[in-house]
DNA sequence: TTAATAAACTAACAACTGTTAGTTAGCTTT
DNA sequence: AAAGCTAACTAACAGTTGTTAGTTTATTAA
């Protein structure tokens, strides 16, 4: 909505991935922006909705991204690469968000922390739908599905750390890379 | 050393892993003990301790795992192999533990932060000259190698996940299906 | 029996936490 | 010029934090 609004949501994700969300006051977030801790409270309700705001948000992105591949006629193999590529540049244009999203996320409180997990499950089926159908088509091995999708987010969702340091990182590379990997890990 | 401070890392492990380290206070640790918080100090010198101990143990038990595979004289490709199913087994050994150390390591202050990070990277360079070995002797492709290392660990650091539900998930199956992945994702 | 030790206790501390109430200064709209 | 709104401020709150000091109790050693 605001546009302060939007500045602390952004100074917050950066300093709830430095620090995590519990280690970060709302002076610490407040000191960022140039104002005092009780100012924040004209512009959002709680810590815990700044929260919620990132987590959700972040959500939406990575639904985003991959809808529009999931619903597309391409082949199994071509389709599952296409969702490693979209995630991973989600992730690489979200970098502090990312963080928060997968690391602070069960710090929400009910109702947040229960819909949260709902939908995260909900992102995952479709990773194992992806696999499942490349199973179905004899292009991958016959295997653990939720195994085999456990593992493949996992080996993407490290990848907002390479975005912070000094060297510099190009996030087509390292979804090109990664896509080829988990393809190969999988392929007959 | 002594039994009742082990009791104390064990129950601050599971609390850690649950709640995260700053979210989790001395109060909380000595409840669960059966005790009063300032009885905690009778057996340790502060809340840090105890999480420096957690991470630098869990250190330890990786680099005893994997120091002997990397002195043998198999040959590389089944090294990794057997490097990335005994990460496996210590993440499957000290569930609570692992969680902790992949996670809270970041709240350690200096200079037991600083040490943390070297003895990581040193950890990750084994794997990286695993790697680099392998395509040295022509059966992995030529890559790059940092980002390699660092999907393979992440595809295996979130497995301390699914040994805490009520689904009863096989160690051995996750480690020689997580190993037979990456390396198919590897080799030539 | 006496002395020493280990491990618990109560009480308290200063600092910090998220948040609320009430006020003030500066724009914008009437 | 007057009124209203926005976004900052100061001051304070009740609760929690890690930790210390001093005391008590039970077990062990002399």
């Amino acid at each position: 909505m605001s546009v302060r609004k939007d500045q602390i949501r952004i100074q917050a994700q950066t300093l709830f991935r430095e620090r995590g969300y519990v280690a970060t006051s709302m002076r610490d977030i407040a000191e960022s922006l140039g104002i005092e801790a009780a100012s924040l409270y004209n512009h959002i309700h709680s810590k815990e909705q700044i929260l919620q705001e990132i987590c959700f948000r972040m959500a939406e992105h990575f639904f985003a991204a991959i809808e529009p591949i999931v619903k597309s006629t391409v082949v199994p193999v071509e389709k599952l690469r296409l969702a490693i590529e979209a995630h991973l540049a989600v992730i690489a244009a979200h970098n502090d968000a990312s963080a928060v999203f997968l690391h602070e996320w069960r710090h929400l409180g009910e109702p947040y922390l229960s819909d949260f997990k709902l939908m995260r499950n909900r992102y995952e089926k479709i990773f194992r739908t992806l696999i499942e159908d490349g199973i179905k088509s004899g292009d991958f091995r016959d295997m653990n599905i939720a195994l085999t999708a456990r593992t493949m987010l996992s080996a993407m969702n490290w990848t907002y750390e390479s975005y912070n340091s000094k060297r510099k990182i190009d996030p087509a590379e390292t979804a090109s890379h990664i896509g080829t990997m988990m393809l190969k890990g999988i392929l007959k």
